[in-house]
Order: structure tokens, then sequence, then C-alpha cells
RNA sequence: GGGGCGUUAGCUCAGCCGGUUAGAGCAGCGGACUCAUAAUCCGUCGGUCGCGGGUUCAAGUCCCGCACGCCCUACCA
């Protein structure tokens, strides 16, 4: 068991042959949001991403690229996820690759152990099988045939019919694991979130299951079954494994003690693999489950699921070239309720950018800091007393970062974002209304100035923590701003759980100029 | 075929176990103000809560039916 403070977040591993687009992108974001919460709350955190190199599609393209597989996956990593991973400032603690020696090795040794243990048995596999594509098919490529191939099946690609034809295989006995699986579901309500997953997860275990092949035979390029090379191991066996394949799993004890087990966000497109077949063979080699699969939902553009053989596919750089990684990771946090499905819209991105980030909070740090440089020779103010519209303020930070937190802990990350904007808005009202500039005129009024400009710094120190996970590049300019990096240490460095503690920044802390954190950006002509 | 989800202001969405005149943000309109990235603040316009029945003193909120959209119904990562 892990101690109570680890929080290890894992991300899908991406299949090096698709291209990134922003559904890769919303869910590294999504969990990086989740992990750089937690890591400054000092939590135990470990953060994980990678990706996964075997299997059949990619040693076809390698070799019609003419590279090996190896080769091909390596230039992929390189060329395309490793830099999506920059393009939108993803703080992971390590990244994976199936092809590693620690994942070959982790995952032959899990392989045996299940085979030792009697959960894999050799059978035999059958199944509908293109000649076209030369490979099996699953169902959700078999359509039935029309004109000359009525009555029979075909291939959804090719439109010829399937053979029936049958590989011998090793099976992994997950039927044996339906009664726990979902004994595990009804004790812990949380292990699959949101609900609407955990039902879809139950009904479909309850409809039975089936043991599950892992091996194959028809290619070559993946880990080989330890008891027989003739066969390799199965896709999605070998990726759900990188899990703890990356945390020590047979190499490293103390290590995996101290991450597993951890918590998947996943598409909800690959739900079922992460919260049916990922815990029962976990159970079937005597580790813990997962703490919590989370499935998010998927991004509409024009009301239609994201695809690039729509065309509807974007690439991350598309939006960060433009608003930049902070916009990038702000918009798809706030505009989504995490877990549903999202609309996603240029207009709607811009919108926002303008009316949330640039004016609502970019121009907050403007206006205060602008008139402590102009009011106050840009020095933290020495505050008079607290009146009663000060103490709202203050009230309201210490509240909004309790409830972002709890929604943190929840999967809520919207919730959480909306919490800690009601702090900029409130900032923005109380400074219409305190009227600091007319304050300014009246020399009696010093020390009431100085209140209300030290309550409108300490709102802004406030909010520079609690929205550090979302827009790391923006509040760490304000931080250096505020002054509060030679004052208090690195914004990393402040404990999140704690940012509404009022009174951090001392009176006198000298502060820097602040360029504008989100310029506004020209209305694109649309063609 | 079976199962599930969704349909609330122009747009994107909240509305928990049914209960005062259905909410937010954005867009629109009017006003205030000037510290600030012509930004902020206030006010205002705007809804047959998909349709039809039913239960109830009371339904967006529960039940039944219908329409439209989407998802799942196992080995494409």
């Amino acid at each position: 068991m892990a101690k109570p403070d680890s929080f290890f977040l894992t991300t899908p591993i991406f299949y090096v042959n698709d291209a990134p687009h922003i559904g890769h992108a919303y869910t590294e974001v999504a969990a990086d949001v989740l992990a750089r919460w937690h890591r400054q709350a000092g939590d135990d955190t470990w953060f994980l991403t990678g990706t996964d190199e075997h299997g059949q599609k990619i040693l076809r393209t390698a070799t019609a690229n003419g590279v090996e597989p190896k080769e091909w996956a390596d230039r992929l990593v390189e060329s395309s996820w490793k830099p999506l991973l920059n393009t939108i400032n993803i703080s992971n603690d390590d990244f994976i690759r199936t092809t590693e020696p620690r994942h070959e090795e982790g995952v032959a040794k899990f392989l045996q152990k299940l085979y030792d243990d009697g959960h894999v048995y050799a059978g035999e596999f059958e199944a509908l099988y293109c000649v076209g594509c030369e490979e099996f098919k699953p169902k959700s490529e078999i359509v039935d045939g029309a004109g000359e191939f009525e009555g029979q099946k075909v291939c959804a690609i090719h439109s010829k019919p399937l053979e029936l034809l049958q590989e011998k295989n090793y099976f992994f006995k997950m039927s044996a694991f339906q009664d726990r699986l979902l004994a595990l579901y009804e004790e812990r309500p949380d292990f699959v979130q949101p609900a609407s997953a955990r039902n879809e997860v139950v009904a479909f275990v309850q409809q039975g299951l089936e043991d599950l092949s892992i091996s194959r035979t028809s290619f070559d390029w993946g880990i080989p079954i330890p008891w027989d090379d003739a066969h390799v191991t199965y896709v999605w066996f070998d990726a759900l494994l990188n899990y703890v394949t990356a945390t020590g799993y047979g190499a490293n004890d103390e290590e995996f003690a101290r991450r597993w087990p951890g918590t998947h966000i996943v598409g909800k497109d690959i739900l079922r693999f992460h919260a049916v077949i990922w815990p029962a063979m976990l159970m079937a080699a005597g580790l813990e489950v997962p703490d919590h699969v989370f499935a998010h939902g998927w991004l509409l553009v024009g009301g239609e699921k994201m695809s690039k053989s729509k065309l509807t596919g974007i690439a991350p750089n598309e939006i960060t070239d433009t608003f930049g990684a902070d916009a990038f990771r702000y918009y798809f946090m706030r505009a989504i309720s995490f877990g549903h499905d999202g609309s996603f819209s240029w207009e709607d991105l811009a919108a926002r950018y303008q009316a949330e980030l640039a004016n609502g909070f970019g121009n907050l740090a403007s206006r205060v800091l602008a008139m402590n440089a102009k009011y106050f020779d840009g020095r933290v103010p020495e505050p008079g007393e607290e009146l009663d519209a000060d103490r709202v303020i203050r009230d309201l930070a210490a509240s909004a970062t309790t409830r972002a937190d709890a929604h943190i802990e929840a999967f809520a990350i919207h919730e959480s974002i909306a919490a800690v904007w009601e702090l900029v808005d409130a900032l923005n009202g109380y400074i219409t209304e305190q009227e600091p500039w007319v304050l300014a005129k009246d020399p009696a009024q010093r020390d009431r100035l100085a209140r209300v400009l030290y309550t409108t710094t300490e709102g802004l120190r406030v909010l520079a923590v609690l929205l550090s996970p979302v827009l790391p590049e923006a509040t760490s300019k304000l931080w250096a701003a505020l002054g509060a990096e030679e004052a208090l240490g690195a914004l990393s460095a402040q404990p999140i759980r704690e940012a509404g503690a009022w009174g951090k920044l001392s009176p006198g802390t000298a502060q820097h100029s602040l360029a504008v954190l989100f310029p506004r950006i020209e209305t694109e002509t649309k063609e």
C-alpha cells in the first residue's frame, strides 16, 4: 500500500503512429494540472506518461518507410510526442517507452508470474480475417455484405468477404475475475469515475466476461512470450503494464511500494481496458488495483467527435502558436466540464481568452501593480485598518482555496478554476468600488489607500499560487513582478493548500514591472 | 434488438434528495468610472426548461410514451 500522501498519476501512453492532436493534448493537460496541484500541495507526486510502440500497425508503417520498427518509433517519439509535451508545458516526472528494457523485462516477469500461477492457457483463437488488411478484424470493422456478398460478413475497409481462421494463442483467464470486479465496483463506487462511466463498465461486466487472447504469432514486433518465443504479447496487454513497469515492478520493490497503486486518467474510448482488463490483470498477479480510473469525455468540433479522418483534427500548436500554452491549458480546463464531452470552437477560445484571461486576470494584475508603482513607489504598502469590504476579500481568498482544493480532489478541474475565478472577479469589483485613484488624491486617506492596495496585492499573490497549475507561465511572471520570488521563494515551492492564508507578502517588499500577461490578439478575419 | 446518456435564454452550460417570481458566463442594449491590456463596475433585454400524457398541494427536477442527437453492446492504442 502506497503511503497516504502518495499521488501517482498516469495518462494513457501515446500510440506513436498517431499524429498528435488536441485530444491527446487535452488528456495530458488535465493530468498535468492535477499533478501540479498535488505536487505543490506537498503530496508525494509522480506523473507518468509515455509511448506505446509495438504492434502490427507500427511494424507495417515502418516497413513501408523502409526502416526497422524501433527506428521508426524513435523518430516519432523525438519528432512528435516529446515536442507535444513541450508545446503544452507538461511537467511529467517520467516518460516510458514500451521498447525500453525496463518495460520489456517487467512485462516478461508479469507474464511468467501469471503463467506460473495458472492464469494463462494455450487455446485456439478463432476470428474473421481480412486478406486485404492481413489481420484479424474486430467487430467494429466487420459489416454485413451487400450485393454479391449479400449474407456474408465483409471488412469495413475493403468490403470483401472475411475468412474464418484459427490461430494458436495464449489466453488470460479474465472470466475468472468477473465476480471480483463486480465486487470492486460495488465496494468502491469511486473506483471508476465519473458515475456515467462506472455504470457502463458495470453493465458490461454483468453481461459476462470472456477470456482474453494475449498473444499473436502472425508478426513479431512485440514483447516475446517468455515461455514460447513464437508468440509476441498482444499490444494492449503490453501497453497497460507500463504503469507498473515504469514504477519498479519486479525490479525496484522500494520504488514500486512507494508509487503503486496509481490513478489513471483516460479517454472514455479506452475506459474498458483500464477499468476491466487492467484490474483483472492486477488481481491475477496479486497486485493492488488502481486507486481510480477517471474517464474524460471527447472534444466535439462542430457538434461531432473530433477526428482526423473528418478533417476536424487540430494540432495543438495551431492553438499555442497564437494563444500560448497557458491559454490552451486554461481554455480546455475551464470551458469543459471534466468527465463530459465538450465543444471546442475558435470563437469560444478567442472570446474566453479575451474576456477571462486578458480582461479579467491579466488586466487585474496590470492595474494593481501599476497603482503600487504609482502610489507606493513600487513597494507593497503598509496597510491601515481592515474594514468589512477588505475582510470579504480575505475571506473569499481562504474559501476559494479550500473549495478549489476539494474540487481537484474530486477531479472537478473546471469547478476548481471557477472557484478561484470568483476571486479574480471579486478583486476587480473591489477595486472599482474602493476607488483607490480617488483615495490617492486625498493625503488624509493614505492609510486607507494602502489597505486597499495591500488587499489587492495579497489577492494577486493568492491567485498566482492557485492558478500556477493551470497557468504556469503567466503566474511565474506575476510572481516575479510581485516581488514574491525574492521575498517568499520560488512559486512552485508555495504550499497550495495554504495559499489563502493572508499576509504572506510583507509591506515594503520591492516589486517589479510586469509585462502584459495576455496580450490582446487581433481578431482574425475569417475567410 | 438490448442498455445508457443528452435535449434549459442568440451561444456555451449550472440547476443535488421535487417547493418561493428558472440561474451563470459570453454576446446585445443603457449607464458609471479612469488605476489598468478602450480595460473595469453597475443596470437591463432575453427562456412554451424537446413534445405529449400522468403522479402530487407543488415538477426543469419523479413515472410512462414519442421525437431528435450521441454512446456502449469485448480483444483498432
